[in-house]
DNA sequence: ACCATGCTAAACAAAA
DNA sequence: ATTTTGTTTAGCATGG
């Protein structure tokens, strides 16, 4: 169906935006899986201890004080308990996305005849999203030539084909295969078993992501799966969703695990790790392993640091480890296509993402406006000309290496549009600037975060539920420091964050005077002088800024690296 | 339905 | 004369 046309980027993004799980939404997915592999390490970690303190305890039996010995064995009780929580907690989450992954996997996006979805997404398309989405392996090639999606598209179907029944419309058939491998295991710990467990129910409650509908029984389950996760638009989404959701997580898990095997190579433990080389756990993995072996690279996992595997964070430390104190804006995400499945790009992300985002032609969430500025308030002298600007773009975004003069146009078109964007003459020409209180004025929304909310985050279908809508509202558009509890999983923030911090230091320094004012003396800004002021189209009253923005007295040393792209790729446009 | 926001396209002018 | 830069208007989509 369909030709199998390559589709402009532009489309790709919309469809990711849409339909897929941004790559932001696969980053805080990815996170909390960082942070339950973390535990796990942690697990073994302690188990060790554990064993060691036994030891200990032993000898100390055989001729000390028993004081030191009670210590030690509340020591190791804590440690159990510890244990224990967290894995419950781990299980209950990786267990929840396996399944939720494997299942959605089976019913195959494959040749059933499922309508194109509301924005028409065709197999193809996604195929070739996906692609991109998850182009860690065959990033090279895929920028390259894009007809090579229908290979994709047949690789994917072939593996995940099998069985075109579908699943969710027979549920029973849900542990074929791999699945059956988790089963066993339920949430928590050994507990009730049913006769009739489905990895889609459970507690009385449907687990379909973002479901939560309570059935009685499994009978009233299976009427609520097959009345409510039909095959239909959004079921298929949602499958599509899960899917990506699994791949990311099993790329990442790959690259976890690789971690782990040197760290304890290196510390000379031996490894209980039962598998620390990555491999396939389910259809995903395959389908992921016979895409890059059907491109003709064989070469499998690509470790440069510079492949756009996905938008996560490198390695943060993990749950114990607080990333950062504070977030900065970056400002409002693009908010456009249904957010039932994006979640929200924090500000930290953009940093996070950084590296994604210069590999992976995917359109970064923000707003022109917030790149713009976030361009700006990374220079030095936080001001760039309009080609520095768009040297910005194109070094910091694959995206923008393509279709120059669209986006082009549309910087632009935000600079001179937005009240924010101060243009001031130079000696040499104009700069822009930003004038950080009007930008802070433009954005509407209230700050309703709320810590707890993350909570939420942690659940495998967090990226469904309207709580982390909210969640998603108010961190993209405020992020403020609030969301930082990493401990829940949202180690989100932090790689860059100080680079950030610095920039916003820089700006804040004197948002309530005029925009060119404290500048340490060796500025230019003295010798210029705004030009005009615009008339923003909006113009709300109320002045208050709200967003009290952290601010570290630091000044960012140095961003000279700027320069170096100049003249890259930026017409390398497809037409 | 309305409004605000954001994106894209495009016309146009001034400066380089 | 052409390109770059900047302004402005318009149409569309999305979301509240």
């Amino acid at each position: 169906m369909m030709t199998p046309q390559v589709i402009t980027p532009q489309q790709m993004q919309q469809i990711l935006q849409q339909q897929v799980l941004s790559p932001q939404q696969l980053q805080v997915l990815l996170q909390q899986q960082q942070a339950l592999m973390l535990q796990q390490q942690l697990q073994e970690f302690y188990k060790k201890q554990q064993e060691q303190l036994q030891l200990q305890l032993l000898q100390q039996h055989a001729g000390k004080q028993p004081k030191e010995q009670q210590q030690v064995a509340t020591q190791q009780l804590a440690f159990q308990q510890q244990l224990l929580q967290m894995q419950q907690l781990q299980q209950q989450h990786v267990l929840s996305l396996q399944r939720q992954g494997l299942l959605t996997i089976q019913p195959g996006q494959p040749a059933l005849p499922l309508q194109p979805l509301a924005q028409g997404m065709i197999p193809t398309e996604l195929q070739q999203l996906w692609k991109e989405v998850t182009s860690g392996h065959t990033a090279e090639e895929t920028t390259g030539n894009n007809h090579s999606s229908l290979d994709l598209t047949t690789t994917c179907v072939s593996s995940s084909a099998p069985s075109k029944t579908s699943l969710i419309m027979n549920p029973h058939a849900s542990t074929n295969g791999q699945l059956s491998v988790h089963t066993p295991k339920r949430e928590s710990l050994s507990h009730e078993e049913h006769p009739h467990s489905h990895p889609l129910y459970g507690h009385g409650v449907c687990k379909w992501p973002g479901c939560e509908a309570v059935c009685e029984d499994f009978q009233s389950f299976l009427k609520h799966l097959n009345s409510e996760h039909a095959l239909d638009d959004r079921s298929t989404a949602q499958c599509r969703v899960q899917m990506q959701v699994v791949q990311q997580l099993e790329l990442q898990l790959a690259k976890d695990k690789e971690r782990l095997q040197a760290m304890m190579t290196h510390l000379h433990v031996k490894s209980t790790e039962p598998k620390a080389t990555p491999q396939p756990l389910n259809l995903v993995s395959s389908v992921t392993l016979s895409k890059s072996a059907s491109e003709a690279s064989p070469q499998s996992l690509p470790h440069t640091p510079t492949t756009p595997t996905a938008p996560i964070t490198p390695v943060t430390q993990g749950p114990s480890v607080i990333t950062t104190t504070s977030m900065h804006t970056v400002g409002p995400i693009r908010r456009r296509y249904s957010d039932k499945y994006n979640v929200p790009i924090s500000s930290a992300d953009i940093a996070q993402n950084q590296e994604f985002y210069k590999n992976a032609e995917v359109r970064p969430p923000f707003t022109y406006a917030s790149l713009i500025r976030q361009a700006i308030l990374e220079s030095p002298e936080k001001q760039l000309t309009l080609n520095e600007i768009y040297n910005w773009f194109t070094r910091m975004f694959a995206y923008f290496r393509r279709n120059a003069a669209t986006w082009k146009n549309a910087v632009r078109h935000n600079l001179s549009l937005h009240k924010c964007f101060v243009r001031v003459e130079n000696v040499k020409g104009a700069v822009w600037t930003v004038d950080e209180v009007e930008f802070q004025k433009r954005r509407p929304q209230k700050i309703s975060g709320n810590p707890s909310l993350i909570k939420n985050m942690q659940s495998s279908h967090a990226y469904c539920t309207p709580l982390n809508a909210a969640l998603q509202a108010s961190m993209a558009d405020n992020s403020i420091p609030l969301y930082t509890t990493a401990s829940m999983g949202n180690p989100a923030l932090g790689n860059l964050a100080s680079a950030i911090r610095e920039e916003l230091n820089g700006a804040m320094e004197h948002t309530n005077s005029n925009e060119s004012g404290s500048s340490p003396g060796r500025s230019p800004l003295q010798a210029l002088h705004p030009v005009h002021v615009k008339e923003e189209p909006l113009d709300p009253e109320e002045a208050e800024g709200p967003l009290s923005l952290v601010t570290t007295a630091n000044h960012s040393p140095d961003f000279d690296h700027d320069r170096d792209y100049e003249d890259e790729p930026v017409n390398e446009d497809m037409e």
